[in-house]
DNA sequence: GTGCACATGTAATGTGTTACATGATTAT
DNA sequence: ATAATCATGTAACACATTACATGTGCAC
């Protein structure tokens, strides 16, 4: 069972939303905030060739000619991976390593999973970010003891208040979702 | 001109702190804050070997035995190409695809270069990321028009509230080491 | 003398990066 | 027709990950 990469999660998320080609979706990566994904074509193509291979797409039937525009839409089995990967439980090692593929569950989980899911899902990465900033703050609590303020402590808080702006931002999400729910009603 | 990855200037910074051997280094990934890193033997060791191939460490003399614990410490040339990264300057790449690597660094300042030179780098990351939270902050009124919170939205604002907490804490870091540089007189 | 923690290494694999190559379409 | 842009591809390389292999020193 070969691990995906967060790339082609990301290919398989904007595909479902739109069918497109991969020079579409270069020019996502090359102009939107998902600028930290790399919009080489070594790395696209590639990726969209072993989706392929693996059944998650579909190429848009276009006339014999390679060389032309070829939009790609996602599968069943494609929207069944893509669902199996918002729906992995949330790990302390998905905060540590993988803070940003966390980012983008959340933000394919619209259409793809009830609403139920990303209360759930806000739920679970509260714990987490709970729980491993307190850990950091033990932490530094253990290195405070090192005289006025030098850069490796100053660096160090700057991660834990990161996670502590991931964590306000959890729970407002929470407070919002909810009275989102209450409108709708 | 051969790109050295992250890995090995946490490394060479951490060397530089104190010489010590592949295991003890290992360890530290493993247990401390700096876990992102991997603790891998496989990644360790050969990183090891290229910062030797590269005159950059030197290996403790140990008796002829290999298998025992060998400690590393930073030759001059290893110091230089330190301090050479430390002060590259900051560019909106790096905030965007290396901002973890812009924490290493500044943590690794202290020692390694003149106290001024801190204030320089917090204020060239100030910089960068006032002129990318606006950018970001721009984008955002430009999908605002969609109806209801939905979580791409959602997880977009998170980004932009990682990057402003960090914006804050520069300028929180640049005023306490002010105040720091006044107490030292 | 057996087991465990210490300590280092390597081989297979997959993927991202960089740089280059190539064909198709559109504008001038 | 020619340049620029659209659109896809590939080859070389480096690196991280995983899993496995090997040896050392100490405790019991």
């Amino acid at each position: 069972m070969a691990k995906t990469s967060s790339l082609e999660y990301a290919l398989l998320g904007l595909l479902k939303q739109l069918p497109q080609s991969g020079y579409d979706l270069r020019k996502i990566f090359a102009t939107t905030p998902m600028r930290h994904f790399s919009d080489s074509p070594g790395s696209i193509y590639p990726a969209l060739r072993r989706m392929q291979g693996r059944k998650w797409l579909v190429a848009g039937a276009e006339g014999g000619n390679a060389r032309k525009r070829q939009a790609f839409r996602v599968s069943r089995a494609g929207e069944r991976a893509l669902v199996e990967w918002l729906r992995r439980p949330i790990t302390r090692e998905d905060v540590i390593w993988r803070n940003q593929e966390l980012a983008l569950r959340f933000a394919f989980l619209d259409g793809n999973v009830e609403r139920e899911f990303t209360r759930t899902f806000l739920d679970d990465l509260e714990r987490e970010l709970t729980d491993y900033t307190r850990e950091l703050r033990d932490y530094a609590r253990s290195m405070k003891s090192d005289s006025g303020p030098n850069t490796g402590l100053l660096a160090f808080q700057q991660g834990v208040e990161g996670y502590e702006a991931q964590l306000a931002w959890a729970r407002r999400a929470r407070k919002q979702l909810k009275e989102a729910s209450y409108e709708s009603r």
